[in-house]
DNA sequence: GCCTTCGGGAATGTATACATTCACTGTATA
DNA sequence: TATACAGTGAATGTATACATTCCCGAAGGC
């Protein structure tokens, strides 16, 4: 998949690696010898070291005890517990954007966001929901609101936590089928999305801060009855792949 | 400083890069050169490259955009931010520790150190408080806090943050000097630390939140005021040295 | 005089040889 | 039979040579 770029060896070896561990070529727990992926991908360890550091840094991997890497494994519990942070964190965004004031700018991209998000489903209809276009606007405006905190280190956190896939925002959209509950989802997430900003106009900081999370917590319901209706089916979430079943293996 | 251990190169460099950007002898923004680094500390490019990488993981350094690490610069504003971070993270642990119920045995335990914590000021007398058993115990506690809410993922970005040497729950407690203010913290800390742990005992988790987060605002204050005040003396509090003045370098 | 291009140097990126460490296994001895 | 020691292999750790890229300055042409 676009894989002969003229980028560097080290991102390419990253790119791969993401790939296999989201599409669980790599289950959670592998171990990662050094050697074996050098000739596996046809790299030399130098970049590959250098992308299994980056992936720790991203999540995805951790540090094994005695040296090297493993493939970092989520039981279903971790999962709903970095959805409830980011909600934490996106609550916690919001309530400093309401306590300081946001620009008036800002707020009014926002609101145009808002507005392309209701024309996705504004027909009512479940089948012509637009879903990729959701997606978009809707990561969009996940990003844009947390912007409005002016705080680099809330957003780096936050950005953190996003970064594992069933933690983002739009994680769920994905993962909604065409069906009514789905539709009716994303009914009340747009209510929440125009709740928080008007909050966070007012300087209500506490019903932002409430909403943001109550708002994170439709994507952990959605990906619970996800995980137990579609569990064959490995593609019915992005990176759901990623979630063990059994406690906590090594 | 312990320098010449038998353990790895890698370690030895990481050590020896921590201690340098932490007592200001790389200030923020500086950008770290391999080659200059390794003739410095007499090691290869490769184990400093690898320790730098552990280091950007643990937020020390960040990779530069075109390649390469700088170190890490914060503001006043993304200190207090980080503070407030920690306390929203330990005000979440706590609060999922009492809605889900804390284990009899580890709340005992956690109540074991606070009576110690008492007598590290019992006397009453500013002079004979012991500042570093106290500095000790209180990570003790917040750390045993924090896992009774038993997940991992929110361990391990408390621990994230806390890494940051001035976030950490004991900077505050190192960086008072004996006056009659840092005894008056203390109280009230160890007023607020018994409140917590009753407030996860009676299962009321907004209320074991709220004054978690109200709590890391005294290390917040006494950072502030330590700033303001003795800004010349540069071991005033452990990492105040990574602290710049202006508004964002490069 | 200004713009463009070519060259050189310094930085990171890459490959690989060699070092070290640790665990496993087999054998020998008590 | 059990334990201890030594050998072997595979893994990461380390050093270093070489490649590549990019910036910057100087020189030459327009």
């Amino acid at each position: 998949m676009a894989e002969s770029k003229s980028v560097n060896l080290t991102k390419r070896a990253t790119y791969e690696l993401r790939q296999r561990i989201i599409h669980g070529g790599l289950p959670g727990g592998t171990r990662l010898y050094e050697v074996a992926l050098s000739e596996d991908l046809q790299i030399s360890r130098t970049p590959v070291r250098e992308a299994m550091s980056r992936l720790a840094e991203e999540g995805l991997l951790e540090r094994a005890p005695g040296g090297g890497f493993q493939v970092r494994s989520f039981t279903l519990r971790d999962v709903t517990d970095a959805i409830e942070l980011r909600g934490v964190l996106e609550g916690t965004a919001a309530r400093l954007a309401a306590e300081q004031g946001a620009e008036p700018r800002a707020l009014a991209e926002i609101g145009a966001i808002l507005d392309r998000l209701d024309a996705c489903f504004a027909t009512g209809t479940v089948g012509a929901i637009d879903f990729d276009g959701y997606s978009e606007l809707n990561a969009q405006f996940h990003t844009r609101l947390a912007e409005l905190c002016q705080s680099p280190v809330i957003l780096r956190e936050l950005e953190r936590v996003k970064s594992l896939p069933f933690a983002s925002p739009s994680a769920f959209v994905l993962g909604s089928n065409e069906n009514a509950r789905s539709f009716h989802s994303l009914v009340v997430a747009q209510v929440q999305h125009r709740a928080m900003v008007q909050a966070i106009e007012r300087r209500e900081g506490a019903r932002a801060e409430a909403i943001a999370r109550e708002h994170a917590r439709i994507a952990r319901a959605n990906l619970e009855s996800t995980f137990v209706t579609d569990a064959q089916t490995p593609e019915a979430m992005p990176g759901i792949a990623l979630i063990v079943r059994e406690g906590r293996p090594g």
